[in-house]
DNA sequence: GCCCAGGCAAAAGTATGACGAAAGATCGAG
DNA sequence: CTCGATCTTTCGTCATACTTTTGCCTGGGC
C-alpha cells in the first residue's frame, strides 16, 4: 500500500475505483468542470446528450453525476438540468478535486494556498501533538525519522518516510479534523517531491538540514514543548516551501492580484459543441 | 424538522437534494455508518439485500452508494461487496458527514476538534485578510458588523450577521482552501447558535462584548495589522468557545491542552520587529 | 507438500426501456 | 395585465437483462 503507483490521479482517497467506464468518466467530467470547460452557473448538456457524447448508458452517467454532485461540483434538479456550482462550494478538501486542479493550470495556485494552509496547520498540529502524543505516536515519529536518515540517498524512500512523519504528527494531534488533513497534505507532499526531485538531487546537503529540522520537531514533541514543536515545524515547512519554489522556477512571491470579480467580460459561450 | 427554509447544514452544501427517495436513503445510510451501526472494515449487505431492506430499486441504491463512496465512507469492489472504510479516510470536511456526526453522540467530540481548528485557522485567515482585503471585502466586513449592532436583540439576525462576518474574513483571505473552510465554519456556527441560544439570552451583555471583538478584528484588518487581526480573532473565537461550553453544560476541556490553560496570544508567529 | 494455471461462480458494473414527478413555460379566462 | 390551469421538458425511480471483474476452488506439475 505504501508504494502505490504514482499514477496521476492519486487514488486511494475516493471510495470508488478510477478504472472502468464510470471511473474514467468521473475523471473526464470532473477535470472538464475544474478546467473551466463548463463554467460555474452554466448548465451542462442533458443526460441524453451526455450519454451520446460519452457513449455510456444512463445508469452509468447518472452514477457519475451523483459522484460529482457529492463532491460539490454540480447540482442537478428536475427540469433545470445539471448546473456547475459556484467554485467556493466545491469540496476542495477532496483528493480528486485537488488532483483535477493539479492537472490544470490552476495547480500551482492551489499549491500556494496549500502551503499557506500547511504553515498554519502543521505547527498547530505539532503543538497539539506535544501535549497529547502517546507512546505509539512517539514511536511512529521516531521510526519515520530513522527511515529518513537511512535513506538519504534513496529519494523515493526518503519522500515516503517524510510523508509518514507528517502524517504521524497529524495523528498524534488526536484531532480527527487534523488527521483528515493529513491525507491532503500527504498527496501534496507527493506532488511536491515529484516537482523538486531534481532540485534535491542538485544539493542534497539540504536533505541533511531537512532531517535535522524533523528531528527538532520530534525532540520538542517528545519533551512536551508545544511552542518549540510549532516553531520547528514551521521552519521545516518554510524550508520545503523555498526549495519547492526554487524547483518550480517560480519566484516565492505570493499572488499579487486578489482576483477582481469581473461581472461582465465573460461573453456567453455558445451552447452545444 | 421538516422546515427546510433555513435548514442548517443539511442541504446547500452537497450537490444533491436531500429530499426524495435517494436523498433520504443517503441520509439514513450515511448516518448508520457514522453511528457505527456498520463498523469500519465491515462489509455491509449486498445490493439485493439492501434493496429489499430499504425498498428501493437497484439503480437508486447504487446511486446512493456512489455518493457515500464519493464522500469516502465506503468502498465497493466487485465480488467483495461494499465495505466501510477506515474512519480517517472519511471526508470530514463534508457538510453531510459532519451533520451525521452531529446527530450522533460524537457530535460534541467533533465540535471540540472543530473549535481547535478554528482557533488555528481563523486568526490566520484574519492575518491574511489584513494583507489582502480589497475594497469589497472591507465593505462586506463593515456591513456585517453594522448588522450585528443593529440586531443585538434579534438573535437569529445576529447569528446570521455573525456567520456572514466570519465568512467574509475567509473570503478576504483570498485563499481558496480557507474559503472552503468558511462553509464548514458557517455550519458549525449555526449549530453553535442553536445550542447557546438560551445562554445568550441569559446575559446578553455578552453580545456587546462580542460585537466589540468583531469590531477590533475589522479595525486591525482595515489598517493592515495582521498580527492584531489574528490576536483579536483568536479572542473572539475563545470567547465563543467558553460561552458555547457553558451553554452545553460541559467541562470546558476534557482533553488536556498543551499549556494553553490560559491561551495567551504571545505564541503568535514571531514577526521581525 | 507447495505452487501456479485455469475455470467457476458470485457480485458488482453496464445497458435499455418505461413510467412517474417536479417545475419552468405557455396560454386562456377574468 | 394578472392569475392560474395546463402543457411539456427533464430529471427521478423502477424493472430486467447482460457483461465484466475477481475471489476462490480445483487440479496438475514441480
Amino acid at each position: 500500500m505504501k508504494g502505490q503507483a504514482q499514477s496521476p490521479a492519486l487514488n486511494g482517497s475516493a471510495g470508488y475505483r478510477m478504472r472502468g467506464l464510470q471511473g474514467r468518466l468521473i475523471d473526464a467530467l470532473g477535470e472538464a468542470i475544474v478546467s473551466g470547460r463548463f463554467q460555474p452557473g452554466e448548465t451542462l448538456p442533458r443526460e441524453l446528450e451526455l450519454m451520446a457524447e460519452y457513449q455510456v448508458s444512463r445508469s452509468s452517467l447518472r452514477e457519475v453525476l451523483k459522484v460529482l454532485g457529492a463532491k460539490g461540483l454540480i447540482e442537478t434538479r428536475q427540469k433545470l438540468g445539471t448546473r456547475v456550482r459556484r467554485q467556493d462550494l466545491w469540496n476542495l478538501f477532496d483528493a480528486d478535486v485537488l488532483a483535477w486542479h493539479q492537472r490544470q493550470g490552476r495547480g500551482e495556485l492551489i499549491l500556494q494556498d496549500l502551503i499557506e494552509l500547511r504553515q498554519v496547520i502543521e505547527p498547530a498540529a505539532a503543538r497539539l501533538a506535544a501535549g497529547r502524543a502517546g507512546m505509539s505516536d512517539l514511536r511512529n515519529l521516531e521510526r519515520s525519522i530513522a527511515t529518513m536518515r537511512q535513506s538519504a540517498d534513496d529519494l523515493t524512500a526518503y519522500a515516503a518516510a517524510d510523508v509518514e512523519f507528517h502524517m504521524a504528527i497529524f495523528t498524534a494531534s488526536h484531532n480527527v479534523l487534523f488527521a483528515r488533513l493529513a491525507h491532503i497534505v500527504a498527496d501534496f507532499l507527493q506532488i511536491s517531491f515529484q516537482i523538486q526531485q531534481k532540485a534535491l538531487n542538485d544539493e542534497d546537503n539540504r536533505i541533511l538540514d531537512d532531517i535535522e529540522g524533523h528531528q527538532h520537531v520530534f525532540d520538542a514533541i517528545n519533551r512536551g514543548d508545544g511552542n518549540g514543536a510549532a516553531e520547528h515545524m514551521l521552519a521545516v515547512i518554510l524550508n520545503g516551501k523555498t526549495s519547492l519554489f526554487r524547483a518550480m522556477g517560480e519566484p516565492a512571491d505570493p499572488r499579487e492580484e486578489p482576483g477582481t470579480s469581473r461581472p461582465s467580460g465573460a461573453k456567453q459561450k455558445p451552447r452545444g459543441s
